[in-house]
DNA sequence: TGTCTATATGCGTATGTGCTCATATAAGCG
DNA sequence: CGCTTATATGAGCACATACGCATATAGACA
């Protein structure tokens, strides 16, 4: 039957049902946050950010990622396809070469926003820090 | 041997080096890659963005956490724990109920961000929306 | 002390992911 | 046409990850 899996523990008795209500009240609907959740993961990677990073700034083809990043021309393509069917980014075709380019700029200014708060704190998570017996 | 696995195919003929040169100047440092990845990854899991985008509006116990999200006790604890790890959310214990809280602003706020962007375009994936001259 | 409740965590597992290898497609050129 | 180059892609593998289960810890209270 599996009756209440959901609960494992944690009887009612210590939920805090108005913070639970509030929280629900103005929860995010479910497919924004698959979509949220698609966006973000598109920006987990060391090599596509560095990838987005230099697509956001300049067209690209392949061969130019794959000696940027030092990688083979295989596992850029791959990456390349990944952000392709997010439509993340755009290819145009010049002969025999294949250009890349950003074609979302809600995904750059993310990365944008991310690159400036790590670059001004750099590994100081908050200067507030609460020195209160210093050593 | 493996002596050049690196290149894969792509002779140096298709490369354009003014391009890649560029690219390099502006590349972004190891670190910063590394703690950006980390950030997003933090971002990147629906079950995640629900407890951070919870926790960012008010403190919450584990127990409110798991039935806000329909999900075991087991499980919110171990995304807590991750969280935890990454100095992302901080708790506080009353009793033996342990409350959670944000604790790192750059990470609500990259999330506040990808909320209002997919939000507002919902589905549409750019705008080209004029630049207004006011604020 | 013992029991109950809230939370934490080790282990197992199913699924996801990022890469390599080999090969396919596609365009240029002789 | 065949040969070369640039890119794409399927298969496979090593590794990560998110969750469930069982159990451990920790505080409250009798």
């Amino acid at each position: 039957m599996a009756s209440e899996r959901t609960q494992d523990k944690c009887r009612e008795t210590a939920v805090h049902p108005d913070a639970v209500a509030a929280c629900e009240a103005s929860g995010l609907a479910e497919p924004v946050i698959r979509d949220l959740a698609e966006s973000f993961k598109a920006l987990a990677d060391p090599t596509r950010i560095r990838i987005l990073h230099s697509l956001s700034r300049q067209e690209l083809c392949v061969c130019d990622l794959a000696q940027l990043l030092g990688m083979a021309q295989s596992a850029v393509s791959h990456q390349l396809r990944y952000l392709r069917t997010l439509r993340i980014v755009r290819n145009r075709r010049a002969g025999n070469t294949v250009y890349y380019t950003c074609d979302d700029e809600h995904i750059t200014s993310l990365l944008q926003l991310g690159i400036d708060h790590i670059q001004h704190v750099s590994r100081d998570k908050e200067h507030t820090i609460a020195r209160s017996t210093q050593p």
